[in-house]
DNA sequence: CCTACCGATCGGTAGG
DNA sequence: CCTACCGATCGGTAGG
């Protein structure tokens, strides 16, 4: 009979998937070794093995957590009747929010998916293409109720991406400014430069 | 006597650093290897060395050729005599167009610079902290002279130098939109996201 | 500018 | 989970 004892390890998985994003945000995916790895979990390299396939697994498992993550949340805010002004602030607040608690895999999904290998490199980008699109269309929509300024909505939602991403360096320096601070900073800088 | 023909190999070093960027931009700094360097050269590996002193010597070039360009310029805004939103638009620009036309280095230097060695390093953070001090006291003076919206000034300098970063995005893109219009959009949304 | 080559380190496997 | 080890590749040097 087999133990009670299922064949989840889930929990070993998680936290060497934990370790991988502190070091690859740390040192940078390529710069990150497997030692390095194994070192901050505690074992010898060659035991990662047994609980992951390959570096580019993690790589894979840290982007794609990420990209679902925010994929399920606007599928969520689409379908709410706010209006376009609206719903553009509650997606702005969850990145915001997730680049302050999340920063680590957030920033690895946004600077190191490139050495993704290619099945998953295609599908990450093509994910991330639709996302900014459905991001866009909002914007759109705003422009087209006359709430939002008359602009190329795929240039704010570069701007609007890329800004968000700029927590990084506000988490790199010793702050000054709280989490909520910065949210309420951001948000008015950026829904004020886009509100007609 | 010497022939004509003076010591300087400048060019020859200029070539192999336009390359390096090239590529480190391309495959980042790590994951470039001084072979593809090379054979991106036309040269072998080894014969690089002839002109250059290390990998790490090439990064360095590109990110302080980079920093120093930006200093050059800010200090020239600085004492002008226009308003401080104009100064603001005149620094926007500037970097807008930096990240069209010259976007490899930029792009190197402000996501790759981590990869610098010690004593380069500190130099470098140390001259990027100053740069970036130094355009939030212009956002200051804005704020008292009651041109710009009251927030918090390097919060507001960490949205605009990241999202024009997002410009990288629109180099990756077959882009619909010219140069010039993306300018024009970007400096709608900031400056009006920061106006009064 | 090239050939030849070095020591170090990489991701990963075999076998227990 | 460990020891032992592999082939590949790295940045860089020697010597011409």
């Amino acid at each position: 009979m087999a133990r009670i004892r299922t064949g989840k390890d889930g929990s070993r998985k998680d936290v060497i998937v934990k370790a991988a994003a502190a070091l690859f945000h740390e040192k940078g995916y390529k710069a990150a070794s497997m030692r390095d790895l194994a070192e901050s979990v505690g074992v010898e390299a060659a035991s990662l093995y047994n609980h992951i396939r390959s570096k580019t697994e993690l790589l894979h498992d840290i982007c794609f957590n990420v990209a679902n993550l925010f994929w399920e949340h606007i599928s969520k805010v689409e379908t709410s009747d706010a209006k376009p002004i609206e719903k553009l602030e509650t997606l702005l607040r969850f990145h915001i929010r997730q680049m302050i608690e999340n920063f680590q895999e957030v920033y690895i999904s946004d600077r190191e998916w490139r050495y993704l290998a290619d099945p998953y490199l295609s599908n990450f980008q093509n994910q991330r293409r639709n996302y900014r699109k459905r991001f866009a269309v909002i914007i759109e929509q705003g422009i087209a109720d006359g709430e939002i300024n008359k602009i190329d909505a795929s240039t704010a939602v570069l701007i609007v991406l890329h800004a968000v991403s700029g927590i990084e360096s506000w988490h790199r320096s010793k702050h000054k400014i709280s989490g909520e601070e910065l949210e309420e900073n951001m948000i008015t800088i950026l829904i004020d430069g886009l509100k007609k």
